[in-house]
DNA sequence: CGCATTTTGTTCTCACGTTCACAAACTCCT
DNA sequence: AGGAGTTTGTGAACGTGAGAACAAAATGCG
């Protein structure tokens, strides 16, 4: 359907049909996890089947978007008739990976990490937290949401019990660039980082960050835009803001 | 420089040229933060000038982008030299409206909305939390970071007291629609929500949202594909995963 | 069975965002 | 002053993503 990847020199390979050029857009691969999360809820509310349009609403895109998304998995649907619901979710999970249980490492046992540690979204969505590390020795011992925290430089001995690839920062942005580097060496190959900082990381290594100043900077632009009456004001509201944007993303 | 703002029906508005035709990319928008920040670590070494290439470095992105975006606000660079850390500053915050203060109030005190609540970078970037609310009556009158929490139902009294234009969503996600509403009734055009839920709101009103599960699913996506040998992991590490887009997407 | 109806999967077009590449503008040195 | 060296600002090429529109495929009804 999406035909055979080109390849630039010489080589050729043949594929099997089943795994036929599975280049999934970025864009799209933020999007399915918010479809899983409509789907789970339409499930609960024992919906068995859905249109394109339905589940669209229910995750606040635009249908023909959500068709163009799903098209990249395959030929789930039935036209004239729409998803199985459960069938679907299925889908979507084994696409991203989350049927099975990922272990993750949370560093940085502070307000937020206590709060990471306390969120029950992680378990119910196929990541396992196995350790709390922090630095500061008066809080290793005590435990936090069942965990007890542990000492930073227990981090080679617990990757490589539980095969962890996944990694949450929540230390000081100062710190941040240190830890990721600890991670990286141990072999961890994505980080989640929530430390106001960039970090570098090798070729290979995903790192995705979550910054709450940048998106509240965001939504005060655009507020100053909207109190800023006149035309700019008028600018501002003709690009449909809307956002729900970032992942950014 | 940009040209003028075309209209497509009749009306022809005639602008001061000052304010010409500021229509900044959302994408750029986004990374100005970024660049603030990194523009702050600058100058907290005792480093007044940079060049494009310093300050794409420090923010993570590549120097071309960074002047383009740059581009957008005008010509505050010198050509040769490069830029004056404390001016661009000056001129990105003054653009992106962190030069005044945002009054944001905090619905829902748990695990995470404690954790906001003693969150300084808040305050250092220009946003002063005015209020803490909780529908859970034994929550209400306790103090989190030297703010009383209060019951849910005075928002109207808060938001019509400190003109707040925007709100913070810390709630479980059944409760997130509701409190948009009521937000939205109360005039607050601009919601940070970190529920893991779709809040409908109406034109004219901004909404982020920042989801934790998201974020790691995104990660396990790219962490299967890594693990998954052969044909699938080359694909995979053919399209440059750097990531860290958010988003902002 | 044939036809109207529904809804998917896909194609096409346009808008947006990224990157390259280079002229313009500035400094410094002789 | 003039030329070499830097670095910005921007036009143009390229790639990715969004949305409209529609053909293909399924259902249901007479
Ligand atoms: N609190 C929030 O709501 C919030 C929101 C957004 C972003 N952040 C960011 O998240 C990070 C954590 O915030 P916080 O409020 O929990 O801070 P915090 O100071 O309460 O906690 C930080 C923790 O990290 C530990 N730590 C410091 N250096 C370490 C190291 N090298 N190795 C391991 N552990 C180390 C400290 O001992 C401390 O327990 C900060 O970068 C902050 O900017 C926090
Ligand atoms: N804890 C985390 O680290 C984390 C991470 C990502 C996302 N989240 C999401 O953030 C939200 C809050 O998480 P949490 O762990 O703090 O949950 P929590 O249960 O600890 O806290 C929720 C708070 O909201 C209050 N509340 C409930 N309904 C309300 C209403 N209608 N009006 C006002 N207040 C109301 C409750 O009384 C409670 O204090 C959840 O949606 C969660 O999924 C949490």
């Amino acid at each position: 359907m999406i035909g055979w990847v080109r390849l630039e020199s010489g080589a050729v390979t043949t594929r099997s049909s089943t795994d036929a050029a599975r280049v999934i857009p970025e864009a799209t691969v933020a999007r399915l996890p918010v479809y899983l999360r409509a789907l789970t809820a339409l499930a609960d509310n024992g919906i068995r089947t859905c249109s394109s349009e339905d589940l669209a609403t229910a995750a606040g895109v635009n249908s023909a978007k959500l068709r163009k998304d799903l098209s990249y998995l395959g030929s789930y649907g039935t036209r004239g008739v729409g998803y199985d619901v459960d069938y679907l979710r299925y889908q979507i999970a084994r696409e991203i990976g989350v049927t099975q249980d990922w272990p993750v490492v949370i560093v940085g046992i502070g307000n937020l990490g206590h709060a990471l540690a306390n969120y029950s979204g992680f378990r119910s969505r196929g990541f396992r937290v196995v350790a709390l590390l922090d630095a500061d020795p008066a809080l290793v011992g005590r435990t936090v949401a069942d965990i007890a925290v542990r000492p930073f430089d227990d981090l080679d001995e617990i990757v490589r019990e539980h095969d962890v690839a996944i990694g949450v920062i929540a230390t000081p942005a100062h710190a941040a660039q240190d830890v990721a580097d600890r991670m990286v060496g141990i072999g961890i190959t994505s980080i989640l980082n929530f430390a106001p900082a960039v970090v570098a990381v090798p070729e290979g290594v995903d790192v995705r960050k979550v910054d709450l100043s940048i998106e509240l900077q965001i939504l005060a632009y655009h507020e100053q835009r909207k109190a800023n009456g006149g035309a700019e004001a008028a600018a501002a509201a003709a690009d449909g803001v809307d956002a729900a944007g970032g992942g950014a993303a």
